[in-house]
DNA sequence: ACTAATTAATTGTATTATACAACTATATAG
DNA sequence: CTATATAGTTGTATAATACAATTAATTAGT
């Protein structure tokens, strides 16, 4: 009996997910960026400052999370926030140049990983991964 | 300036592990498996019983990690050990019906949310992306 | 206008997945 | 037959997460 496309996609997915995560907690030693914070410099940096609110909403993240990550980034001074001058609970979350330079940074070394290990794939099918990875990234939401 | 397929790639694969993460902590409320476990009793019911060692490299997990994972299966009665009769060390870790039963229930669950997420998508975009997240599994190794 | 309900954010606490290091017991090689 | 390697466990630490309680500010209902 063949594996339906829905079978095989959630098998595969266990699996990726397992690969990648050891993929970046092996980096992780050398202060690497995790995951969540790669992410919030991401969307900062692509769709502008951001409130903990609007990025707890963005990758369905508990607020507290949220707001841990967040304090650790403006910690290391990746982050600076400014009040919201509309509402006094509110804050608006910043890059700061040094934020900006390890998120390309960052950026670059996961690149370069991914470089190897697709450098044998056809261009047509890198081209068509990413184009379904977005698709079901979108079809999460 | 257009995106590279390999970026695009290294995003969406930071997007995907975020939503797929947060897609199994929150059904992990209801004693259901999670990641590990899951592939720790895929990896036995469809290759046979294997140690802990065996398990640990096919995961790329700390044999630690994997020592207490298996541990956790064994407490709950989903896998059980036999003695390697040829190494006094080892063990060799089998499902039980149990096990077996969990693991299937959890699979149903997994392909439901699966056909959920994908239910508009064509069948042939679902067979190229189970293809593709296959093959890029298999160029990590 | 004033109380009630809502919201943005933080902090306390707990859980889970993970790694690394130290250790035990067994097996294999010089 | 000693030295080294291996399978597995346990101690300890860290990171990412959620949930609950709390604070301070805003908005809505009468």
């Amino acid at each position: 009996m063949e594996k339906s496309s829905h079978e095989t996609i959630e098998l595969e997915m266990a699996f990726l997910v397992r690969r990648v995560t050891s993929m970046t907690s092996s980096s992780k030693s050398l202060g690497m960026l995790d995951r969540s914070a790669y992410l919030f410099l991401h969307h900062i940096t692509s769709h502008g400052p951001a409130g903990v609110k609007a990025l707890a909403d963005e990758f369905q993240l508990d607020i507290s999370t949220a707001s841990r990550q967040a304090a650790a980034l403006e910690q290391k001074e990746f982050l600076y926030r400014i009040p919201d001058p509309h509402d006094g609970r509110a804050y608006s979350l910043q890059i700061t140049e040094l934020g900006l330079q390890e998120y390309l940074d960052y950026k670059t070394i996961r690149i370069n990983k991914m470089k190897t290990v697709l450098h044998e794939w056809s261009e047509d099918d890198r081209m068509k991964f990413g184009e379904l990875l977005r698709k079901f990234n979108r079809s999460f939401r």
